[in-house]
DNA sequence: CCAGTCCCCTGGCCGC
DNA sequence: TGCGGCCAGGGGACTG
């Protein structure tokens, strides 16, 4: 669940504990997670100085001169700055140790991630990381600036373009990280709700029209999204503990069978691309 | 290149 | 109460 609002709210929440530390130490418990954490990470990281913490998609980087530490949370991940010596609890995978700036104890950066779809690999000062190679362009203007490598800039007509000939349905275009990066299933389905398009509707049969409605729709939902410090269904914290409230205001995600906000026909539910789907059958089309 | 399927993993929930 | 089965989902790997 963690989309590009809950990837940005914890990015928000860590860069004024962790900008300008040293990392102190790297404490591996559990190195078996979506890939393994890369063991000399342990080696590389301390003694460094972060940087800045930046987001690229739905990873998280933590810069420093020697390279960065990149981080997702896949899907029940969290990252919590904690008082060092907090207790360790179920699924605490790793700990960033901070040095204490002055007098007072040190913190911690701890990722907690039950399922372990999360990762933390390491990607060397100038290179880009495999991973972060032919991603889509960011549906927002902070963090790299709303374009992708090459300059493609997020909007109507490029969604336009690049859905020419697609028969693949518009949410599945939505959600592939190579179209746009950071919209997973719940803000596809609430972005498409809004722009009044089916799920269903093959991508290349979306007029350019439509697909201004929906970059619009998807820049409006992240946004708010991430002034309410993003959607909480289960295990998503900021790195302060809190929740996020965006779950209050979705339309369509996780409402099979409830009314439509618009017209109070109930939403049907189906299966598109492998992924739970709500929508509207009468105000999308 | 594109579309579709499978899989990684665990907690929560449902039904028996 | 216990347990089996199913579901959630980001996204890479693989197949056709």
């Amino acid at each position: 669940m963690p989309e590009l609002p809950e990837v940005e709210t914890t990015r928000r929440g860590l860069a004024p504990h962790v900008e300008g530390r040293r990392v102190a130490a790297v404490v591996l418990r559990r190195p078996d997670l979506r890939w393994p954490i890369p063991p000399d990470i342990a080696e590389r990281l301390p003694g460094q100085r972060i940087d800045a913490v930046r987001r690229r998609a739905k990873y998280l980087l933590l810069d420093t001169a020697a390279g960065s530490a990149l981080l997702h949370l896949g899907m029940s991940g969290s990252l919590r700055v904690l008082p060092a010596g907090a207790p360790v609890r179920p699924h605490d995978h790793f700990d960033i140790a901070l040095a204490a700036p002055g007098r007072g104890g040190g913190r911690v950066l701890r990722f907690n991630d039950p399922r372990r779809f999360g990762c933390l690999l390491w990607q060397p000062a100038g290179e880009t990381h495999p991973l972060l190679r032919g991603l889509g362009p960011e549906p927002l203007d902070d963090g790299f600036g709303g374009t992708a490598p090459g300059g493609t800039t997020f909007d109507g007509d490029y969604l336009f373009a690049r859905s020419r000939g697609r028969r693949a349905p518009v949410k599945t275009f939505l959600m592939d990280q190579r179209t746009v990066v950071g919209v997973g299933n719940i803000y596809a389905a609430e972005a498409l709700f809004a722009a009044g398009i089916s799920p269903l509707r093959a991508a290349g049969k979306v007029s350019r029209e439509r697909y201004r409605l929906l970059a619009d729709a998807v820049r409006r939902i992240l946004g708010q999204a991430i002034d309410r410090g993003g959607t909480t269904l289960r295990d998503f914290l900021a790195p302060d503990g809190a929740p996020g409230y965006f779950v209050q205001e979705l339309s369509a995600y996780g409402r099979g069978g409830a009314p439509c906000p618009n017209c109070g026909r109930p939403l049907k539910q189906a299966q598109v691309g492998q992924r739970a789907t709500v929508w509207c059958g009468h105000c999308q089309r």
